[in-house]
DNA sequence: CTTTGTGCAAATTCTTTGCACCAAA
DNA sequence: TTTGGTGCAAAGAATTTGCACAAAG
């Protein structure tokens, strides 16, 4: 089975027709696990697929989101940033190059605090921010 | 000393100088803990203030957050929301109502995370959402 | 005086919307 | 043939910028 039927199969578990575009993003989200921006994502498609619109990847990512198959970030001020990995993990963003990094999963722990008692959490989202070891020389 | 005092002392700490229209806005967010959007700040004050520009606020808090004297939140797709309170801790969105709340302090223990010996932490950002007990009737 | 802050209007940027055309079931 | 998807252009909304005037030290 190759990538493109795998794909296919993967959206349908959410409920979302494969359409060339949406798979194509999906595909994309996939293969760079960098978090990318619709920017990023449709600047890399736009060339392999001359019609795209930007308009469909904005489409494309709220269907994703709101079917649960990837996650928006917040993370980025200035973009809305998006991650094919459902789990429940933090993030890291480095103000100087940009860059997003995964860190840790949440523990179960974060959703069972007593202060929550009266909250009907969907999620949760922990943005660490600073400089990556790669712009301070730490590693 | 009045409140006015305090607050032109309290700015002076963080090393920005207390013009009138910046102490409005801090002794609002102090006076109104509700996380309030820039156009709330500006909506409440502008009657008070009529030559008040919006422009003015934006620069107000981009200063106030710069200096530290404010914490951005990034929970609020929509609009960035703002909080006098800048010890650390995790907030919730109410999804229908647009309620933003306090939640607990963070742990120390978010900070000391091996995997965070490569990254030298500005801040970080817990955020959780869903619906509020008021919404479901939960309480 | 000289520096810094304010405020208007315009510009920019990100995202959404309306609508016509196209594709798939 | 009917439903849903795509893509263009336009609209909308949030934020930033340029610049002239005002205020403060």
């Amino acid at each position: 089975m190759n990538n493109y039927m795998q794909i296919h199969k993967y959206l349908k578990q959410f409920d979302i027709k494969p359409s060339v575009q949406r798979t194509a993003v999906m595909d994309y989200l996939m293969t760079h696990k960098t978090h990318p921006t619709i920017d990023e994502i449709y600047s890399t498609l736009s060339p392999f697929m001359p019609t795209l619109s930007k308009t469909t990847i904005y489409n494309t990512l709220n269907l994703f989101v709101e079917k649960g198959a990837v996650l928006h970030l917040s993370i980025d001020e200035k973009n809305a940033r998006y991650d094919a990995d459902i789990s429940n993990h933090a993030h890291f963003m480095c103000k100087r190059c940009g860059k997003v990094y995964d860190l840790f999963d949440l523990k179960q722990e974060l959703f069972n605090k007593p202060q929550l008692k009266n909250f009907d959490i969907h999620s949760v989202e922990i943005s660490y921010s600073g400089f990556c070891g790669t712009c301070t020389g730490m590693n």
